[in-house]
DNA sequence: CGACACATGTAACACGTTACATGATTTG
DNA sequence: CAAATCATGTAACGTGTTACATGTGTCG
Protein backbone atom coordinates (compact mmCIF):
# COMPACT_ATOMS: atom_id res chain seq x y z
CA UNK A 1 0.00 0.00 0.00
CA UNK A 2 3.23 2.34 0.05
CA UNK A 3 4.67 1.39 -3.71
CA UNK A 4 1.52 2.21 -5.40
CA UNK A 5 0.96 5.08 -3.97
CA UNK A 6 4.70 6.71 -3.97
CA UNK A 7 4.22 5.71 -7.91
CA UNK A 8 1.60 7.47 -8.31
CA UNK A 9 2.80 10.83 -5.95
CA UNK A 10 5.90 10.83 -8.53
CA UNK A 11 3.95 10.38 -11.49
CA UNK A 12 2.04 13.81 -10.64
CA UNK A 13 5.59 15.20 -11.55
CA UNK A 14 4.86 14.33 -15.19
CA UNK A 15 4.92 10.91 -17.32
CA UNK A 16 7.50 8.75 -16.80
CA UNK A 17 8.32 5.09 -17.92
CA UNK A 18 8.84 1.97 -16.28
CA UNK A 19 12.50 2.47 -15.22
CA UNK A 20 12.59 5.76 -14.83
CA UNK A 21 10.03 5.72 -12.29
CA UNK A 22 12.05 3.17 -10.39
CA UNK A 23 15.12 5.44 -10.28
CA UNK A 24 13.00 8.18 -9.05
CA UNK A 25 11.19 6.01 -6.34
CA UNK A 26 14.48 4.87 -4.87
CA UNK A 27 15.81 8.34 -4.93
CA UNK A 28 13.26 10.40 -3.65
CA UNK A 29 12.27 7.62 -0.97
CA UNK A 30 15.81 6.40 -0.05
CA UNK A 31 14.88 3.28 -0.54
CA UNK A 32 16.62 0.74 1.67
CA UNK A 33 16.60 -2.39 -0.66
CA UNK A 34 16.39 -1.93 -4.37
CA UNK A 35 12.82 -2.09 -6.06
CA UNK A 36 12.27 -4.99 -8.06
CA UNK A 37 11.46 -3.04 -11.57
CA UNK A 38 8.72 -5.70 -12.34
CA UNK A 39 6.65 -4.55 -9.53
CA UNK A 40 6.74 -1.13 -11.18
CA UNK A 41 4.87 -2.50 -14.33
CA UNK A 42 2.89 -4.33 -12.96
CA UNK A 43 1.73 -1.53 -10.34
CA UNK A 44 1.54 0.71 -13.24
CA UNK A 45 -0.75 -2.08 -14.74
CA UNK A 46 -3.17 -1.87 -11.81
CA UNK A 47 -3.06 2.20 -11.92
CA UNK A 48 -4.31 2.34 -15.48
CA UNK A 49 -6.89 -0.31 -15.01
CA UNK A 50 -7.98 2.13 -12.06
CA UNK A 51 -8.43 4.85 -14.16
CA UNK A 52 -5.01 6.81 -11.66
CA UNK A 53 -2.85 6.65 -15.13
CA UNK A 54 -3.00 6.19 -18.79
CA UNK A 55 -0.39 4.66 -21.19
CA UNK A 56 1.16 7.91 -23.22
CA UNK A 57 3.30 8.00 -26.33
CA UNK A 58 6.02 5.90 -26.58
CA UNK A 59 8.74 7.80 -27.65
CA UNK A 60 11.56 7.69 -30.16
CA UNK A 61 14.20 5.11 -27.92
CA UNK A 62 10.98 2.67 -27.14
CA UNK A 63 9.92 4.59 -23.62
CA UNK A 64 6.50 3.65 -22.79
CA UNK A 65 5.21 6.69 -20.69
CA UNK A 66 2.35 6.55 -18.13
CA UNK A 67 0.61 10.09 -17.47
CA UNK A 68 -1.35 10.49 -14.40
CA UNK A 69 -5.16 11.42 -14.67
CA UNK A 70 -7.03 13.86 -13.00
CA UNK A 71 -8.36 11.25 -10.52
CA UNK A 72 -4.94 9.62 -9.67
CA UNK A 73 -4.12 13.32 -9.13
CA UNK A 74 -6.90 13.56 -6.89
CA UNK A 75 -5.49 10.13 -4.94
CA UNK A 76 -2.09 11.22 -4.56
CA UNK A 77 -3.13 14.44 -3.14
CA UNK A 78 -5.38 12.52 -0.59
CA UNK A 79 -2.70 9.89 -0.16
CA UNK A 80 -0.10 12.34 0.41
CA UNK A 81 -2.09 14.56 2.57
CA UNK A 82 -3.61 12.03 5.05
CA UNK A 83 -1.97 10.19 8.17
CA UNK A 84 -0.69 6.74 7.34
CA UNK A 85 -2.86 3.77 8.05
CA UNK A 86 -2.67 3.07 12.12
CA UNK A 87 -0.44 0.65 13.03
CA UNK A 88 -0.78 -3.20 12.49
CA UNK A 89 0.32 -6.11 14.82
CA UNK A 90 3.62 -5.69 16.31
CA UNK A 91 5.69 -8.67 15.16
CA UNK A 92 8.18 -8.26 17.94
CA UNK A 93 5.33 -7.82 20.99
CA UNK A 94 3.41 -10.52 19.51
CA UNK A 95 6.35 -12.75 19.48
CA UNK A 96 7.20 -12.15 23.10
CA UNK A 97 3.66 -12.01 24.71
CA UNK A 98 4.06 -15.40 22.87
CA UNK A 99 7.49 -16.61 24.25
CA UNK A 100 6.23 -15.76 27.83
CA UNK A 101 3.70 -18.13 27.21
CA UNK A 102 5.19 -21.15 26.02
CA UNK A 103 6.46 -23.69 27.77
CA UNK A 104 9.88 -24.58 25.51
CA UNK A 105 10.43 -20.83 24.43
CA UNK A 106 13.20 -18.37 26.30
CA UNK A 107 11.48 -14.90 26.12
CA UNK A 108 15.24 -13.80 27.53
CA UNK A 109 17.01 -15.10 24.65
CA UNK A 110 14.07 -13.38 22.34
CA UNK A 111 14.94 -10.31 24.14
CA UNK A 112 19.05 -10.72 23.86
CA UNK A 113 18.62 -11.34 20.05
CA UNK A 114 16.45 -8.34 19.21
CA UNK A 115 18.39 -5.94 21.47
CA UNK A 116 21.73 -7.10 19.53
CA UNK A 117 19.88 -6.53 16.56
CA UNK A 118 18.21 -2.86 17.42
CA UNK A 119 21.54 -1.82 18.78
CA UNK A 120 23.28 -2.72 15.27
CA UNK A 121 21.10 -0.81 13.56
CA UNK A 122 21.28 1.99 15.55
CA UNK A 123 24.90 2.21 15.29
CA UNK A 124 25.38 1.70 11.36
CA UNK A 125 22.75 4.59 11.08
CA UNK A 126 25.21 6.60 13.36
CA UNK A 127 27.97 5.34 11.37
CA UNK A 128 27.41 7.42 8.04
CA UNK A 129 25.78 10.65 7.50
CA UNK A 130 22.87 11.22 4.72
CA UNK A 131 23.65 12.56 1.63
CA UNK A 132 19.73 13.94 1.13
CA UNK A 133 17.30 14.96 2.87
CA UNK A 134 14.71 12.23 1.88
CA UNK A 135 18.28 9.87 3.77
CA UNK A 136 18.18 11.86 6.51
CA UNK A 137 14.36 11.27 7.53
CA UNK A 138 13.90 7.54 6.43
CA UNK A 139 17.39 7.58 8.54
CA UNK A 140 16.22 9.31 11.70
CA UNK A 141 12.82 7.49 11.30
CA UNK A 142 14.53 4.31 11.66
CA UNK A 143 17.18 5.32 14.20
CA UNK A 144 14.11 6.49 16.52
CA UNK A 145 12.13 3.41 16.14
CA UNK A 146 15.09 1.68 16.89
CA UNK A 147 15.63 3.61 20.07
CA UNK A 148 11.80 3.59 21.15
CA UNK A 149 12.42 -0.53 20.51
CA UNK A 150 15.58 -0.80 22.85
CA UNK A 151 13.51 1.02 25.62
CA UNK A 152 10.72 -1.34 25.40
CA UNK A 153 13.02 -4.23 25.25
CA UNK A 154 14.52 -2.68 28.39
CA UNK A 155 10.68 -2.28 30.07
CA UNK A 156 9.83 -6.05 29.53
CA UNK A 157 12.98 -7.04 31.16
CA UNK A 158 12.12 -5.04 33.86
CA UNK A 159 8.30 -6.75 33.85
CA UNK A 160 9.99 -10.28 33.34
CA UNK A 161 11.38 -10.02 36.18
CA UNK A 162 8.92 -9.31 38.36
CA UNK A 163 6.43 -11.33 36.45
CA UNK A 164 4.28 -12.11 38.93
CA UNK A 165 1.91 -9.21 39.33
CA UNK A 166 0.31 -10.58 36.16
CA UNK A 167 0.85 -14.10 36.75
CA UNK A 168 1.58 -15.90 33.60
CA UNK A 169 -0.44 -18.67 32.33
CA UNK A 170 1.24 -21.68 30.42
CA UNK A 171 -1.54 -23.93 30.14
CA UNK A 172 -2.14 -25.09 26.87
CA UNK A 173 -5.61 -24.64 25.07
CA UNK A 174 -7.91 -26.78 26.84
CA UNK A 175 -9.18 -29.79 24.92
CA UNK A 176 -13.23 -30.08 23.54
CA UNK A 177 -14.70 -27.02 25.06
CA UNK A 178 -12.81 -24.20 24.42
CA UNK A 179 -13.25 -22.50 28.00
CA UNK A 180 -11.48 -20.10 28.14
CA UNK A 181 -8.21 -20.57 29.70
CA UNK A 182 -7.25 -17.91 32.25
CA UNK A 183 -4.40 -15.54 31.13
CA UNK A 184 -5.26 -12.66 33.92
CA UNK B 1 4.56 -13.42 8.41
CA UNK B 2 3.42 -13.59 11.58
CA UNK B 3 -0.36 -15.04 11.82
CA UNK B 4 1.30 -18.48 10.59
CA UNK B 5 3.94 -18.32 12.74
CA UNK B 6 1.91 -17.49 15.93
CA UNK B 7 -0.61 -20.11 15.21
CA UNK B 8 1.95 -22.82 14.45
CA UNK B 9 3.66 -21.60 17.88
CA UNK B 10 0.70 -21.97 19.73
CA UNK B 11 -0.52 -25.30 18.54
CA UNK B 12 2.93 -26.08 20.47
CA UNK B 13 0.97 -25.98 23.70
CA UNK B 14 -1.05 -29.04 22.15
CA UNK B 15 -3.79 -29.64 19.34
CA UNK B 16 -6.28 -26.93 18.73
CA UNK B 17 -9.20 -27.16 16.36
CA UNK B 18 -9.57 -24.02 13.89
CA UNK B 19 -11.75 -21.20 16.40
CA UNK B 20 -9.81 -22.11 19.28
CA UNK B 21 -7.07 -21.20 17.85
CA UNK B 22 -8.49 -17.75 16.66
CA UNK B 23 -9.41 -17.30 20.70
CA UNK B 24 -6.51 -18.32 21.88
CA UNK B 25 -4.43 -16.26 19.49
CA UNK B 26 -6.14 -13.18 20.46
CA UNK B 27 -6.19 -13.46 23.84
CA UNK B 28 -2.20 -14.22 23.90
CA UNK B 29 -1.42 -11.75 21.95
CA UNK B 30 -3.71 -9.19 23.13
CA UNK B 31 -4.77 -8.40 19.28
CA UNK B 32 -6.11 -5.22 18.41
CA UNK B 33 -8.66 -6.34 15.83
CA UNK B 34 -10.34 -9.57 15.58
CA UNK B 35 -8.48 -12.26 13.53
CA UNK B 36 -11.37 -13.67 10.19
CA UNK B 37 -11.12 -17.18 11.47
CA UNK B 38 -11.59 -17.64 7.90
CA UNK B 39 -7.61 -16.69 7.65
CA UNK B 40 -7.55 -19.42 10.93
CA UNK B 41 -8.33 -22.54 7.98
CA UNK B 42 -6.52 -21.31 4.99
CA UNK B 43 -3.35 -21.05 6.85
CA UNK B 44 -3.69 -24.33 8.83
CA UNK B 45 -4.36 -26.06 5.49
CA UNK B 46 -0.78 -24.12 4.43
CA UNK B 47 0.91 -25.26 7.44
CA UNK B 48 0.04 -28.78 6.42
CA UNK B 49 0.99 -28.48 2.96
CA UNK B 50 4.20 -27.15 4.19
CA UNK B 51 4.61 -30.42 6.16
CA UNK B 52 4.35 -28.06 9.71
CA UNK B 53 0.82 -29.79 11.01
CA UNK B 54 -0.42 -32.55 10.61
CA UNK B 55 -4.91 -32.96 10.21
CA UNK B 56 -5.28 -34.98 13.38
CA UNK B 57 -8.74 -36.45 14.71
CA UNK B 58 -12.11 -35.10 14.68
CA UNK B 59 -13.80 -35.53 18.28
CA UNK B 60 -17.37 -36.43 19.15
CA UNK B 61 -18.26 -32.84 18.81
CA UNK B 62 -17.27 -32.55 15.12
CA UNK B 63 -13.92 -30.22 16.15
CA UNK B 64 -10.64 -30.90 13.41
CA UNK B 65 -7.76 -31.06 15.40
CA UNK B 66 -4.46 -30.04 14.16
CA UNK B 67 -1.63 -31.39 16.03
CA UNK B 68 2.05 -29.90 15.12
CA UNK B 69 4.45 -31.92 14.00
CA UNK B 70 8.50 -32.19 14.48
CA UNK B 71 9.54 -29.86 11.65
CA UNK B 72 6.60 -27.52 12.70
CA UNK B 73 8.39 -27.46 16.28
CA UNK B 74 11.60 -26.92 15.24
CA UNK B 75 10.53 -23.97 12.72
CA UNK B 76 8.48 -22.59 15.62
CA UNK B 77 11.14 -22.09 18.20
CA UNK B 78 13.26 -21.13 15.62
CA UNK B 79 11.15 -18.11 14.90
CA UNK B 80 10.29 -17.48 18.47
CA UNK B 81 13.64 -17.63 19.26
CA UNK B 82 15.06 -15.31 16.62
CA UNK B 83 14.58 -11.41 16.03
CA UNK B 84 12.20 -10.21 13.99
CA UNK B 85 13.30 -9.37 10.24
CA UNK B 86 14.58 -5.79 10.01
CA UNK B 87 12.11 -3.10 9.37
CA UNK B 88 10.40 -2.49 5.82
CA UNK B 89 9.97 0.56 4.24
CA UNK B 90 8.34 3.07 6.19
CA UNK B 91 5.59 4.51 4.91
CA UNK B 92 5.75 7.79 6.95
CA UNK B 93 9.40 8.76 6.15
CA UNK B 94 8.31 7.51 2.43
CA UNK B 95 5.65 10.10 2.37
CA UNK B 96 7.01 12.91 3.85
CA UNK B 97 10.27 12.52 1.54
CA UNK B 98 8.09 12.41 -1.44
CA UNK B 99 5.70 15.42 -0.13
CA UNK B 100 8.84 17.44 0.61
CA UNK B 101 9.65 17.43 -3.31
CA UNK B 102 6.17 17.21 -4.95
CA UNK B 103 4.88 20.76 -5.98
CA UNK B 104 1.22 20.75 -4.75
CA UNK B 105 1.79 18.79 -1.72
CA UNK B 106 1.69 20.18 1.69
CA UNK B 107 4.60 18.58 3.96
CA UNK B 108 3.99 20.71 6.98
CA UNK B 109 -0.24 19.62 7.03
CA UNK B 110 0.85 15.77 6.78
CA UNK B 111 3.15 16.53 9.54
CA UNK B 112 -0.05 17.85 11.56
CA UNK B 113 -2.39 15.36 10.72
CA UNK B 114 0.03 12.76 11.66
CA UNK B 115 0.87 14.64 14.80
CA UNK B 116 -2.77 14.78 15.68
CA UNK B 117 -3.21 10.54 15.21
CA UNK B 118 -0.04 9.73 17.30
CA UNK B 119 -1.40 11.90 20.35
CA UNK B 120 -4.24 10.24 20.24
CA UNK B 121 -3.64 6.77 19.98
CA UNK B 122 -0.81 8.03 22.74
CA UNK B 123 -3.44 9.34 24.76
CA UNK B 124 -5.84 6.42 23.90
CA UNK B 125 -3.11 4.00 25.72
CA UNK B 126 -2.53 5.74 28.58
CA UNK B 127 -6.21 5.81 29.12
CA UNK B 128 -6.64 2.20 29.88
CA UNK B 129 -4.63 -0.15 32.34
CA UNK B 130 -3.74 -3.13 30.61
CA UNK B 131 -5.72 -6.52 32.11
CA UNK B 132 -3.02 -8.93 31.15
CA UNK B 133 0.72 -9.14 30.29
CA UNK B 134 0.09 -9.54 27.06
CA UNK B 135 -1.63 -6.39 26.35
CA UNK B 136 0.70 -4.49 28.62
CA UNK B 137 3.38 -5.73 26.34
CA UNK B 138 1.71 -4.68 23.20
CA UNK B 139 0.59 -1.66 24.74
CA UNK B 140 3.76 -0.39 25.86
CA UNK B 141 5.29 -1.33 22.12
CA UNK B 142 2.59 1.03 20.88
CA UNK B 143 2.72 3.80 23.13
CA UNK B 144 6.57 3.82 22.60
CA UNK B 145 6.41 3.94 18.65
CA UNK B 146 3.75 6.56 19.19
CA UNK B 147 6.29 8.75 21.66
CA UNK B 148 8.96 8.06 18.78
CA UNK B 149 6.75 9.22 15.90
CA UNK B 150 6.16 12.19 17.74
CA UNK B 151 9.92 12.63 18.14
CA UNK B 152 10.87 12.59 14.64
CA UNK B 153 7.81 14.70 13.33
CA UNK B 154 8.99 17.52 15.54
CA UNK B 155 12.54 16.91 14.40
CA UNK B 156 11.40 16.44 10.69
CA UNK B 157 9.61 19.96 11.22
CA UNK B 158 12.43 21.89 12.43
CA UNK B 159 14.50 20.49 9.72
CA UNK B 160 12.16 22.10 6.91
CA UNK B 161 12.45 25.36 8.94
CA UNK B 162 15.76 25.04 7.77
CA UNK B 163 15.21 23.61 4.81
CA UNK B 164 17.87 24.66 2.69
CA UNK B 165 21.14 23.56 3.83
CA UNK B 166 19.89 19.90 1.88
CA UNK B 167 18.74 21.59 -0.87
CA UNK B 168 15.12 20.49 -1.96
CA UNK B 169 14.49 19.22 -5.19
CA UNK B 170 10.41 19.63 -6.44
CA UNK B 171 11.80 19.21 -10.48
CA UNK B 172 10.30 16.87 -12.50
CA UNK B 173 12.17 13.79 -13.47
CA UNK B 174 13.53 14.77 -17.16
CA UNK B 175 11.99 13.13 -20.24
CA UNK B 176 13.79 11.26 -22.21
CA UNK B 177 16.95 9.94 -20.87
CA UNK B 178 16.80 9.30 -17.19
CA UNK B 179 19.71 11.56 -15.96
CA UNK B 180 19.52 11.90 -12.71
CA UNK B 181 18.31 14.96 -11.65
CA UNK B 182 20.37 16.52 -8.72
CA UNK B 183 18.52 15.80 -5.10
CA UNK B 184 21.72 16.35 -2.97
C1' DC C 1 33.05 -10.19 -29.02
C1' DG C 2 31.25 -10.46 -24.46
C1' DA C 3 29.54 -8.47 -20.40
C1' DC C 4 26.74 -5.30 -18.46
C1' DA C 5 23.17 -1.75 -17.91
C1' DC C 6 18.78 -0.36 -19.90
C1' DA C 7 14.06 -1.53 -20.81
C1' DT C 8 9.54 -4.01 -20.95
C1' DG C 9 7.07 -7.34 -19.61
C1' DT C 10 5.00 -12.26 -17.65
C1' DA C 11 4.17 -15.88 -14.29
C1' DA C 12 4.00 -17.99 -9.94
C1' DC C 13 3.65 -17.50 -5.29
C1' DA C 14 3.00 -15.82 -0.23
C1' DC C 15 0.32 -13.50 2.95
C1' DG C 16 -3.49 -10.92 4.45
C1' DT C 17 -8.45 -9.21 4.15
C1' DT C 18 -13.25 -9.59 3.19
C1' DA C 19 -17.25 -11.70 2.13
C1' DC C 20 -19.99 -15.62 1.52
C1' DA C 21 -22.12 -20.52 2.20
C1' DT C 22 -23.46 -24.02 5.34
C1' DG C 23 -24.78 -26.38 9.29
C1' DA C 24 -25.03 -27.43 14.50
C1' DT C 25 -25.90 -25.79 19.04
C1' DT C 26 -27.23 -22.68 22.39
C1' DT C 27 -30.18 -19.31 24.44
C1' DG C 28 -33.74 -15.72 25.04
C1' DC D 1 -39.32 -20.39 17.33
C1' DA D 2 -35.82 -16.99 16.20
C1' DA D 3 -31.49 -15.03 16.75
C1' DA D 4 -26.86 -15.42 18.08
C1' DT D 5 -22.77 -18.05 18.62
C1' DC D 6 -19.93 -21.90 17.38
C1' DA D 7 -17.67 -24.22 13.72
C1' DT D 8 -15.70 -25.41 9.14
C1' DG D 9 -14.71 -24.12 5.09
C1' DT D 10 -14.43 -21.61 0.06
C1' DA D 11 -13.67 -17.84 -3.22
C1' DA D 12 -12.07 -13.53 -4.79
C1' DC D 13 -9.07 -9.88 -4.42
C1' DG D 14 -4.99 -6.67 -3.26
C1' DT D 15 -0.18 -5.97 -2.47
C1' DG D 16 4.35 -7.44 -2.53
C1' DT D 17 8.40 -10.68 -3.77
C1' DT D 18 11.06 -13.46 -6.86
C1' DA D 19 12.38 -15.35 -10.91
C1' DC D 20 12.32 -15.64 -15.67
C1' DA D 21 12.13 -14.33 -20.86
C1' DT D 22 13.46 -11.13 -24.25
C1' DG D 23 15.58 -7.54 -26.66
C1' DT D 24 18.53 -3.14 -27.32
C1' DG D 25 22.39 -0.39 -26.58
C1' DT D 26 26.95 0.64 -24.80
C1' DC D 27 31.64 0.03 -23.58
C1' DG D 28 36.01 -2.25 -22.61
Amino acid sequence: MSIRQSLLAILELGPCYGYQLRLEFERRTAAPSPLNVGQVYATLERLERDGLVTKGETDSAGHVFYEITDTGRRAAREWLTGAVPPPARDELATKLALALTLPGADPAALIAAQRSRATALLAEHLAREPATLAERLVGDALALAAEAELQWLNRCEALLAEAEPYGLDAEPPRRGRPATVALS
